[in-house]
RNA sequence: GCGUCUAUAGCUCAGUUGGUUAGAGCGCUACCUUGACAUGGUAGAGGUCCCCUGUUCGAGUCAGGGUAGACGCACCA
């Protein structure tokens, strides 16, 4: 084996090994345990928050997988509506053709040629990351089974009166020219204005002084409206004002829903382009006069002067028009929440049209109720909170999109627009009766993508067939993803399923947090903060990496300083630290708080603990490969060192088991490392090594300590897999040979987890390490405080053993010698003096070296007062507390015991150091 | 406005139903190329647990009130 872990050289081939011999299928016996993968988008690229998640899920699978579960990890990715639809125009506009120049049948020609391409991006780079989905049952949402179902569900609830059309306000995104839903519209406070508008009163008595923030939607004012209170205004409701510019006359009303401490209390009321004021105009009998056409410019509603302007140029002409005519009061600078498309940026407009809804009320019912139930459990727990509040206020889901990459809506106008929905048109014909004569068109609209991911759960299983893996896999075990997506998946798919299968569609929802760079600042391509975790998987040049970051920017004055602040972070680019490393690292920061802060430092000392681990197995190989480990029978004595390492061992697996099972990766991380690490590397490997190269111990004793080391670091293996898939597999083909575990499993993956075993705890096992432990640590604590070389060999005394110090140093004295690099121990009898020494303690037992030639006296005086000083401190607040009568009446006899303990514990150290600063000081 | 979360070592984070001297990794200091590993070993330094008040024999942990920050939902034209 080479002297340092490799990644990149075994990662590939032992991908291509398991994949290609099927492991990652379902095993068809056992109990069910499923996860489903959020689909990634087709066009997407594999970020760290993917890698983070798909990490966790992975551990997840392979760990149920080896216990012996019926595992499925359903995997697939989502055809991604707009995202994709803009991936291809954007090749076309380099073309310089639009989509309409080809046509929807060619364009979407062209947009699968492109997902045949480039469609896989992600998937490959899944793999890298280990990940063990069964690809064999990889779907997309747009493949013939799921586009089924989605015909299905959308013409179930459209008979049920689910789905309807209606025309309505909705957020009209003007550069993508469709309708998004709610979720897709992101509010942000901007700096803005407030314009203050004179509208003269009809009848040439005054005059409203008017506030809006969008003074162009003025030529579509239908009313003013003020509070119906308003001692100001109270007197002109009924009255109509002169709309400047149209010349229209408009009502003032009355509403309770004005402010009148906000503005000037009146409000210009606009119903087809302010959600608020469709709401007044409906409760009023309000007239909607639509300014807009699609791409938000004016339209032939308005006065010839403002038709085709763009609306804000629009704003700018009729604020100028205004002011001409002195009706511009003033210009406020004002904060306010703009609207605007998640994907396009742009400002979203409300806009009347006619679009397909999903009445989302009776379907939110159950979906509370599985959540309520705890049926479902979110983890953590306090998102359940987010999940009802949401539900409690949801609206009806607007799904048609003016699109044509994705499901196609299933309805058919005749010429009267009379709507059928259906399979198909010939299915409606004979549905409905329709002579052939009758011209049928279908909608031109498709659905929302999340309409297709809302059936994930079923849909994958192969619904609306009855299907075995429907039977088995729904629910699935636990969903694993993030917050951000809780509304437009999450809560969607328990709607859904509940409806169409009668069942939920996960037990346990796992919501991740979100990884940010080590300074808690969101990953984003303008503040050059992305880490791509294939980079950290296989390293990536300085040069390479600026370029990366750099191009492709929206903002490319930005450039200067993403390339300055890269050169400065990475000035040697990114090490390769290899998957497992990155895996480990994901695990250990997986804790339950919202956000992840990805500290680099982490990777590379998982990458370090990953040669730690390939170096403690080239360690064993060296002292098992040529030797007899009892394989083939043969007496075996186990060491107390054994004994203790199997014992720990349990520990170790009990406590990893207990953090899976609750979702805690960081802990299940951490006891892996500490044990693998701390005790396995630091003390059981050190411990063994006297066994083995000594030339008085018994065949049969080393014959078990070969045992020891190969069993435990082939379970060790087994142990760790979940989360270092690679490297594990790559030891346990080198070692499982020569382990009793059995050898003809082609990969780790088929292995069995291992099994806790009561009868391998050692309590006594345990309790010796420890002295053993504390014995050598006293050592090399002298040796470190008073400067004593290392190498230097120390001939060490004892005094005031015990009748179990005596016992252990018989059984252990070789080990001693060798970790605390001593020449000789040698026990005082009772009573015999011992020279001027420097002191260590073993509970009662004291260790001495002597100070002569070794030690200077002020030293070992200033370190011994060190200790005086932290001991008297123990003591006298242990005493305090017994010495306090409340403590000793009202404490549990058991905390009580153990502070007495505690108390005569330091009061007998104390002593010790005390009578050993004596002897020193008469030097 | 309604709701959620966070504050612990220089940095990134653990800390269970309140109970020894609050832990880990990274970083830092000193020493060590010792036969698995310098991507290493040994030892060490480093904390007003954000602040205040309360409950309690006992509070990092529980309650109340602040301060600072992050986020979600609904929003005033």
């Amino acid at each position: 084996m080479e002297k340092t872990f490799n990644p990149s050289q075994i990662e590939k081939a032992c991908y291509a090994h398991w994949e290609s011999n099927g492991m990652f299928r379902a095993s068809g016996y056992g109990e069910p345990y499923c996860i489903l993968l959020p689909p990634p988008n087709v066009t997407g690229s594999l970020h760290m928050g993917h890698a983070f998640q798909h990490t966790v899920m992975d551990a997840l699978v392979r760990y149920r997988r080896m216990k012996g579960d019926n595992t499925l990890w359903q995997c697939g990715t989502d055809h991604a509506g707009i995202a994709t639809q803009m991936v291809v125009e954007r090749q076309l506009n380099a073309e310089d053709k639009t989509r309409h120049d080809l046509g929807r049948e060619k364009f979407i020609e062209r947009i699968w040629d492109w997902k045949e391409e480039s469609g896989g991006n992600i998937t490959q780079q899944m793999r890298r990351l280990g990940t063990s989905p069964d690809w064999e049952r990889e779907v997309f949402t747009m493949d013939p089974n799921l586009s089924k179902a989605v015909q299905e569900v959308f013409i179930q609830l459209f008979d049920e009166g689910l789905i309807y059309r209606g025309k309505r306000l909705v957020n009209w995104d003007p550069a993508l020219l469709t309708a998004v839903s709610d979720l897709e519209v992101i509010s942000e406070e901007e700096d803005g204005h407030m314009w203050h508008m004179r509208y003269p009163l009809a009848d040439g008595s005054g005059e409203l002084v008017v506030a809006t923030t969008r003074p162009e939607t003025m030529l579509g004012d239908t009313a003013v409206a003020v509070h119906p209170d308003d001692e100001r205004y109270k007197h002109l409701v009924g009255k109509m004002v002169k709309l400047p510019i149209t010349e229209r006359e408009i009502p003032i009303i009355a509403d309770d829903y004005v402010d009148p401490e906000f503005g000037t209390g009146c409000v210009k009321i606009t119903p087809a382009h302010d959600f608020n004021d469709y709401e007044m105009g409906k409760r009023h009998q309000l007239p909607m006069i639509n300014l807009f056409t699609d791409t938000a410019c004016l339209n032939e509603n308005v006065p010839e002067a403002y038709r085709g302007l763009e609306r804000f140029e629009a704003r700018k002409r009729v604020v100028e028009a205004l002011d001409t005519k002195g009706l511009l009061v003033q210009i406020k600078p004002h904060k306010l929440k703009v609207p605007r498309g998640d994907r396009s940026g742009v400002v979203i407009e409300p806009y009347l049209t006619d679009q397909w809804y999903v009445a989302v009320e009776s379907l939110a019912k159950p979906a509370i109720e599985a959540v309520e139930s705890g049926e479902i459990r979110f983890v953590p727990e306090n998102w359940n909170k987010t999940y009802y509040q949401w539900m409690h206020n949801i609206q009806d889901w607007c799904i048609s999109r003016q699109l044509w990459w994705g499901h196609r809506i299933p309805a058919w106008y005749d010429e009267n627009g009379e709507v059928y929905v259906g399979e198909n048109e010939s299915a409606i014909r004979e549905k409905h009766g329709l002579a052939p004569d009758i011209l049928l068109k279908q909608d031109n609209d498709v659905l929302d993508t999340w309409f297709s991911s809302a059936l994930w759960p079923f849909a994958t299983m192969g619904w609306p067939d009855k299907t075995p893996e429907l039977e088995t896999f729904v629910p699935s075990s636990v969903l694993v993803t993030g917050f951000d997506i809780i509304f437009f998946w999450v809560a969607r798919m328990i709607m859904m399923t509940k409806k169409f299968t009668g069942n939920i569609p996960f037990k346990d929802i796992y919501i991740t947090g979100l990884i940010r760079d080590e300074n808690g600042d969101k990953m984003s391509k303008s503040k050059g903060n992305v880490l791509d975790p294939i980079d950290l998987i296989d390293g990536i040049e300085l040069e390479a990496l600026v370029s990366k970051r750099t191009s492709g920017m929206m903002q490319p004055q930005l450039a200067k300083k993403v390339e300055k602040a890269t050169r400065k972070q990475f000035p040697d680019g990114i090490a390769s630290y290899g998957t497992d490393a990155l895996r480990f690292t994901f695990a250990s920061l997986a804790s339950t708080s919202r956000d992840i802060n990805f500290d680099m430092s982490r990777v590379e000392g998982y990458r370090n603990f990953c040669n730690k681990i390939w170096n403690a197995t080239r360690f064993v190989l060296m002292n098992t490969e040529e030797f007899d480990t009892g394989k083939q029978g043969g007496e075996l004595t186990l060491s107390v060192f054994d004994r203790w390492i199997w014992s720990r061992f349990q520990d170790t697996l009990n406590a990893f088991e207990q953090h899976i099972s609750d979702y805690r990766f960081d802990l299940a991380a951490q006891s892996l490392y500490e044990f693998t690490w701390n005790q396995f590397c630091d003390w059981y490997l050190e411990l063994s090594k006297p066994i083995l190269n000594s030339d008085t111990s018994s065949e049969s004793a080393k014959r078990g300590t070969r045992h020891t080391l190969i069993n435990v670091l082939e379970h060790m293996m087994r142990l760790l897999h979940p989360f270092m898939p690679y490297i594990t597999d790559e030891i346990w083909q080198k070692i499982a040979p020569l382990s009793t575990q059995k050898s003809d499993v082609i990969s780790i993956m088929l292995a069995p987890f291992p099994e806790s075993s009561e009868a391998l705890k050692d309590n006594q096992a345990e309790a010796d390490i420890e002295w053993v432990k504390s014995f050598i640590v006293g050592i090399r604590n002298i040796r470190g405080e008073m400067d004593i070389a290392p190498s230097k060999k120390l001939d060490v005394l004892l005094q005031n053993l015990s009748g179990a110090d005596e016992i252990r140093l018989a059984s252990t004295t070789d080990y001693l010698l060798s970790l605390a690099k001593l020449d000789s121990i040698q026990v005082l009898s009772k009573g015999e003096e011992a020279p001027a020494s420097a002191t260590a303690l073993v509970g009662e037992m004291e260790i001495l070296i002597p100070m002569a030639g070794l030690i200077d006296k002020d030293a070992e005086l200033a370190r011994l007062t060190k200790a005086e000083d932290k001991l008297e401190k123990d003591v006298l607040r242990t005493q305090g507390k017994l010495n306090n009568e409340n403590f000793v009446s009202k404490a549990p006899p058991a905390v009580i015991d153990k502070e007495k303990a505690k108390l005569a514990d330091a009061q007998m150290q104390l002593a010790k150091v005390k009578e050993q600063k004596i002897a020193i000081n008469a030097l």
